[in-house]
RNA sequence: GGGCGGAUAGCUCAGUUGGUAGAGCAUCGCCCUUACAAGGCGAGGGUCACAGGUUCAAGUCCUGUUCCGCCUACCA
């Protein structure tokens, strides 16, 4: 597995193409319990088995790659737990839409054979993502791979329903849901999407049976007044007082409905009466059964009108809509209409409208559950990442309501109770019931309905590592240390399993939750399909590459804020890919078999530099990783390997690593390069799995796989603050004799001699370095001048109280000249002015703390000092010029 | 209705105990210098949305305003 030395540019498909199948093969990636180690485990958020790999799976498994890789490293015994979900009725459509093509619907096929259509269908098509996620780079443990159908964690679900049933934590009855009249199922309100709209508000009268007055109620559904069973006012309100027990006539079926009195009315909306439908409107509901009312359902579950509907029965609801107001104008009950606009719930999967249907369910009775869940964020048991989404974590946690769990499709887990048509009682057992506990009887039939998927998800954390049985796995690895998530499913996941968990295992199942952002198209609009601004990972990793499109996603991930991916940014960081790969050719062309793996004894001023630099971009990348602000650890890599370790140190070190150097001086020299770049690789490889393994290998010595190396570790010993300062002076020197050749024009090939005035023990470091002055600001010499030289036919700059002159009377444009000064003399004055005002403020300097006043002190003294240079190197410059 | 977030260089965005405004891309010069033109060197560009306040000091803390997102809610 050799690069081959001619190819000029990095191909990441060679690197794709290879190191994946190398890590599964040796089993890198798989995790044992008995190893040493502190465990650090996360399950993925399991993908649908319906999906492909969107953005937001490419951010959320890139995280979590990080994550892994990086404590792999550190020796933890790591475990990525990998998995499917079922996701009830989004794959229950897709197998649907599938069916329908070749003609046939779910109910002429039964519901055995649908399952096993189901079944196959996820058998040939519900690997795609996970391979996906290997394109990715994912070091999932692919042993461990489970599907929330699959038989262990089916019996978890089983388990966990009956146990909640026992508990009273699981009932059934009959309570008014949200019904999806395209899915044919009853949804949890969290299925529910509110989309604001556009409709009308209809004011109608209904008349006293008396005849003589009227009460008008306003309602944006005209159609369910067909259901209506009463009118409620608020109780105070004066306009109705007279009118309270009256019976009024339901216009079109003239049917007899009291008026009655609620609090739920508010008197300050519409007509302060309102029509109350106890089978289509969950606020009637309630009140319907505060006031015993009958509830008559005029809307069926496909969203026809029921006989009950009169003579609207099995018209379409929308149509009856119009039909009913048509009728309503035409007998003059239809007083008012307003443009009105409002909330309409739809389904979250078929974005068909809701219909509120009074019918029997299965609850989840949350408080209970929630109460712990909450307390297990307020006393950090479980830290939410950023913070500011914990008060949305509590909000929804206080005012949670029970959640309906059964559906009525047919691809889930069949909810585990078992009704006696003998006797009539309902069993809920893990296992099939063959005899009625009471009855005896065994003529018993299983409960149609299955479970919402997201009851099984909610389990997810354990069930995986095999509860309800204590297994290895389980007490090894739970509870987990992250979870990584988007927003968009915190109530509907990350509540509910720490609810789950919780009172499963008596734990909260995750250290840390890290919500993560959205991923956004170029112009920041969310991406959707019916938008058409879908941009598929999958191409941007075949056009830049996968290390790039992970590095991109991580330098965006800033906390708390969407991310919007463009082909420049990608762009960017293929570059960036490149330049490390050729460092790595430049490594190679140097170190051989022969190069010491260990720092030599003696080092040079930049080797102790970029050493320096090195403990501290460690540091920096590793509490980035540890803070999960990724952004930060990437962009501390970026900026620590592009320019300082390839911009400067590698040209610094070009002379010592030439045929001519030194053989010793050579050997030591080889060995830092290594030594440093293997850092930067070790470092790396969390972020760049591909092109980082690709280059270890491609480096001399023997090597394993980079993914079991240790991670770097900052030594403190190696920070060295004075040799940074005197390399920041002696960069900054060369700085400023690039910008005069480069702002005057000297010629590239002008090898220019650079006088350096100053006192000497300024000048010592630079006069030990001037080999990398010359080489690296083009100069021909460097001469030390005295404080008192002065710099007739110089170009002259300023740098930390040592003047840099450049004798280049030929080649000086003096006009230029005095224009760059001036230039650089309007600068100076600016802070100095900002720096004095700040010294002469007594306040300032009776306040503020000592070392930022005497920063200031230091800094006005160098300023007045450049300031000096400059303003009598101009006068010279424009003596000459007159 | 409630909540959350955003407004910083032409564009996209960093900026975590308040202490001299940064990056990438784009722009403008110069350069094929033997790792890299997917490159190197240099440069220009910001009254940090607006109005107040706290402070010696505010992009950073507080209050209000405007505009833009998102989440949530049983006003028919």
């Amino acid at each position: 597995m050799e690069i081959k030395d001619q190819e000029k540019s990095y191909d990441p498909a060679v690197a794709e193409s290879k190191w994946y199948a190398y890590w599964e093969g040796l089993s890198l990636l798989r995790a044992e319990p008995a190893r040493p180690g502190d465990s650090y485990c996360i399950v993925i958020p399991p993908p649908n088995v319906t999906g492909s790999l969107h953005m937001g799976h490419a951010l959320n498994v890139t995280l979590q790659d990080v994550l892994i890789r990086y404590h792999r490293m550190l020796g933890k015994n790591a475990l990525w737990l990998p998995g499917t979900d079922h996701a009830g009725i989004a794959t229950q459509n897709v197998v649907e839409r599938l069916l329908a093509n070749e003609g046939v619907d779910r109910q002429s096929l039964g519901r055995e054979k649908f399952e096993e259509r189901v079944w196959k269908w996820k058998e040939e098509s519900g690997g795609v993502i996970l391979n996906q996620l290997k394109r990715l780079g994912a070091a999932c443990d692919w042993s461990r791979e489970r599907f929330t159908m699959d038989e262990g964690l089916s019996r978890a679900v089983r388990e966990a329903f009956v146990l909640l049933h026992r508990k009273g934590l699981i009932y059934r009855g009959r309570y008014i849901i949200n019904w999806c009249p395209r899915c044919l199922t009853a949804l949890s309100d969290l299925e529910v999407a509110h989309v604001e709209t556009k409709g009308g508000l209809y004011y109608i009268r209904y008349p006293e049976l008396s005849g003589r007055r009227n009460v008008v109620v306003a309602t944006t559904r005209p159609e369910t007044m067909l259901g209506d069973t009463a009118v409620a006012v608020h109780p105070k309100d004066e306009r109705y007082a007279g009118s309270i027990g009256v019976t009024l006539r339901l216009p079109i079926l003239n049917r007899p409905i009291p008026l009655l009195t609620d609090e739920m009315v508010d008197p300050m909306f519409g007509t302060g009466a309102v029509k109350i439908t106890p089978a289509h409107d969950p606020n009637d509901f309630e009140v319907g059964k505060r006031h015993d009312l009958p509830a008559v359902r005029v809307i069926d579950d496909a969203g026809k009108m029921t006989g009950e509907a009169g003579p609207f029965a099995g018209m379409d609801r929308f149509a009856c809509r119009e039909a009913v107001l048509d009728s309503l104008r035409k007998e003059g009950f239809l007083v008012k209409e307003e443009q009105f606009l409002h909330n309409v719930g739809h389904c979250y999967r078929c974005k068909t409208v809701v219909e509120p249907t009074e019918s029997i369910q299965w609850f989840v009775k949350t408080k209970p559950l929630a109460e712990p869940a909450i307390r297990a964020v307020q006393s950090g048991e479980t830290r939410i990442i950023p913070p500011n989404w914990e008060r949305t974590y509590f909000d929804w946690m206080e005012n949670i309501r029970d959640w309906c769990i059964s559906r009525q499709i047919w691809w889930g887990h069949r909810i585990p109770a078992y009704h006696c048509l003998a006797c009539g009682l309902t069993m809920v057992e893990v296992d099939a019931a063959e005899r009625c506990s009471s009855c005896g009887s065994d003529n018993l039939r299983q409960e149609e309905d299955v479970l919402d998927t997201w009851f099984s998800s909610a389990l997810w954390p354990f069930s995986t590592l095999g509860w309800p049985d204590r297994t290895e796995d389980l007490s090894r690895y739970y509870p987990t240390s992250v979870l990584v998530t988007g927003f968009d499913i915190l109530f509907f996941w990350v509540a509910r399993m720490m609810m789950m968990g919780i009172e499963f295992t008596g734990r909260a199942p995750f250290r840390d939750v890290v919500i993560h952002a959205l991923v956004r198209d170029p112009k920041g609009e969310k991406m959707s399909k019916t938008r058409g601004n879908v941009i598929d990972p999958l191409d941007l990793m075949e056009r830049f590459g996968t290390d790039a499109f992970r590095f991109t996603l991580l330098a965006l991930a800033a906390q708390g804020r969407d991310i919007r991916i463009s082909d420049e940014r990608l762009e960017g960081y293929r570059n960036f890919m490149n330049k490390i790969f050729q460092a790595g050719r430049f490594v190679r062309m140097h170190a051989d078999d022969n190069t010491s793996k260990a720092l030599p004894s003696e080092l040079s001023a930049a080797d102790r530099w970029i050493l320096s630099r090195l403990q501290r971009v460690i540091e920096e990348i590793r509490k980035g990783i540890e803070e999960y602000r990724f952004n930060e650890a990437s962009s501390a890599f970026y900026q620590f390997t592009w320019h300082e370790f390839c911009d400067w140190y590698l040209e610094m070190i070009k002379p010592s690593l030439q045929p001519d150097a030194p053989v010793e001086t050579r050997e030591r020299q080889r060995a830092v390069l290594l030594y440093v770049f293997e850092a930067i690789l070790r470092l790396s490889h969390p972020f760049l799995p591909f092109l980082t393994e690709e280059i270890w290998h491609s480096l001399p010595g023997k090597r394993g796989s980079i993914l079991t190396e240790v991670y770097p570790e900052a030594d403190p010993d190696r920070t060295d603050v004075d040799v940074e300062k005197d390399m920041g002076h002696l960069m900054e020197i060369i700085r400023a004799v690039r910008n005069i050749r480069s702002e005057l024009h000297v010629p590239p090939a002008k090898r220019v001699e650079i006088r350096l005035k100053g006192q000497p023990e300024d000048l010592a470091f630079l006069s030990d370095h001037e080999e990398i002055i010359l080489r690296l600001a083009r100069a021909g010499k460097v001469v030390h001048r005295e404080p008192e030289y002065i710099p007739v036919e110089d170009a002259t700059a300023v740098v930390n109280g040592i003047e840099v002159c450049l004798p280049l009377a030929d080649l000086i444009d003096f006009r230029k000249e005095a224009s760059r000064l001036r230039k650089e003399i309007e600068k100076a004055n600016a802070e100095l002015s900002v720096v004095c005002a700040k010294l002469g403020n007594e306040k300032f300097l009776a306040n503020a703390p000592g070392d930022i006043v005497e920063a200031h002190r230091i800094r006005k003294g160098d300023l007045e000092l450049k300031l000096d240079s400059l303003s009598r190197n101009l006068a010279l410059v424009t003596r000459y010029l007159s």
